[in-house]
RNA sequence: GGGCAGAUACCCAAGUGGCCAACGGGGGAAGACUGUAAAUCUUCUGGCUUUGCCUUCACAGGUUCGAAUCCUGUUCUGCCCA
């Protein structure tokens, strides 16, 4: 065992805020028994993207140091909405939205724990199992009568929300409260003593501490990990097309992993630090490397296979490593069927009546917005005179070309390109 | 309830009768340079059957040869008074 699970936090840039820190400490020290820890997810949509990660991953290095992790599926929080980091009033999910959505990130939550464990086996928890049963007026008496109100409002999440323009309704207003609940039934439960969660739950994790102090007189901890931004200052794990889950359907193995390779030099190292479990020394070399080579981009590949290994296995990761390798080779000369065949199924693809080839109907400008590459004819031709359009892999420069025959690959594919990396596969059916 | 100001493309923001698909900035896209990086530079950024045509300047009407620009009404937003 590591002599210090939160030495080795702070070292990854895992900590942002700590409560009731010098019990944290104590707690963790090396040698004390292992404690119990929850982080929870809200079921907004039916997959956790790359931001959830990171809570997932705090539980997983907590369980790696000999400690019980609880995962916490918000099926009552989420009938609710977390005004946290919100600026407006949020619109209620149906109910059965709800469920597909839980039913959709428990998966993900079981997958990089590990329940078979002897000593310190994980659990995955959903707080409707109690919150539900409990009563209006025992809910009232029992949790509300130890809040504050004064003391919620001062709160920035509700504070932001009165002086804007928006207001706050008194759903939201109470959503706290449930997650402090939480906190107090897995206390009483599971002897869960650490809620961990991102920078915006300081405010629910402490109302969760509160709230126990209160009932037991004993002092329950939080941790807090920081929100992660791009050096722009925007949202870290956004693309053109919106989060970057970790559902293969969603988005596909191919792009979870072009996404990190992709990403910006100045954080590859502190990416490294964030989502995979290589040890010091590790992120050193590469650290070294990357300094040294930038250009080799050994970083930016390790951190890729690391974390799509750890989300979607290492057979799908190989996929998407050589249809990454295919796809940014060069040229296509020379490329089997074989090998092409590896990049059918990474890459966006289309299919089209074979008929469309060498009509009017089967223009380039169509079939790139067919492809979802262009919005619009207009855009296409815009793409194509600036030089932005590649049938396969061949930069094309006549606007009025035409997809016909003599452009298939092995009798039926068409593989499109708009500038660097955006690449799509066009299969031309009978 | 009364008064005043405003509503322009993804966002901010010019434009106050024809030269307006609409200045400028941001964001986004493509190109050059590179390393599938950053920075920088260039071009583009309503749609189309593209030397032209069509639809846009909150919404609905009106004046005019001609309106984002003037008039009337409606809706919404901000500020001030009650």
């Amino acid at each position: 065992m590591a002599s210090s699970i939160l030495q080795d936090l702070h070292w990854r840039g895992l900590v942002a805020d700590m409560a009731n820190r010098e019990e944290l400490e104590r707690l963790l020290a090396p040698g004390a028994p292992p404690v119990t820890l929850y982080v929870g997810f809200d079921p907004t949509a039916d997959s956790l993207h790359l931001g959830h990660l990171i809570g997932l991953l705090i539980l997983r290095r907590f369980q790696i140091a000999g400690h019980r992790p609880i995962a916490v599926a918000g099926g009552a929080t989420g009938m609710i909405g977390d005004p946290s980091g919100k600026s407006a009033e949020r619109n209620l999910l149906s109910p059965e939205i709800l469920e597909a959505n839980i039913s959709g990130i428990q998966g993900q939550l079981g997958r990089l724990l590990d329940f078979e464990s002897k000593t310190n086996p994980a659990l995955l928890l959903n707080n409707a199992d109690w919150v539900r049963p409990i009563s209006v007026l025992d809910f009232l008496r029992d949790i509300g009568k130890h809040f504050s109100v004064n003391a919620m409002m001062a709160k920035d999440s509700v504070r932001s929300r009165m002086e804007g323009t928006s207001g706050i309704s008194f759903t939201e207003f109470s959503y706290s409260l449930l997650q402090a609940y939480d906190f107090l039934h897995l206390y009483n439960a599971h002897g869960c003593i650490l809620q961990a969660g991102g920078a915006d739950q300081w405010g629910n994790i402490t109302a969760g501490i509160d709230l126990i102090r209160r009932k037991h007189d004993v002092t329950a901890c939080g941790l807090t990990t920081p929100l992660l931004t791009k050096t722009d200052g925007t949202k870290f794990g956004k693309t053109e097309g919106g989060a970057v889950w970790l559902s293969a359907a969603k988005t596909s193995v191919y792009r979870f992993y072009q996404f990190l390779i992709q990403v910006e030099d100045s954080q590859v190292i502190q990416l490294l630090k964030l989502f995979t479990f290589l040890p010091q020394e590790d992120v050193a070399a590469l650290e070294a490397q990357h300094l040294a080579t930038p250009e080799r981009r050994d970083a930016h590949k390790k951190l890729a296979f690391e974390l799509t290994t750890l989300v979607h296995g290492e057979s799908a990761t190989a996929d998407a490593i050589r249809a990454s390798e295919i796809l940014f080779g060069g040229s296509l000369d020379g490329i089997t069927e074989a090998q092409f065949n590896e990049v059918i199924a990474e890459v966006p693809n289309v299919t089209l009546s074979r008929s469309l080839l060498g009509q009017p109907e089967g223009a380039l400008v169509d079939v790139l917005i067919a492809a979802k590459l262009s919005p619009s004819k207009g855009q296409a031709r815009k793409d194509i005179e600036a030089g932005g359009v590649y049938v396969n892999n061949v930069r094309a420069t006549d606007v009025k070309l035409i997809v016909g025959a003599e452009h298939l690959l092995f009798g039926q594919f068409v593989l499109l390109r708009k500038g660097k990396r955006n690449y799509a596969l066009v299969k031309f059916e009978a």
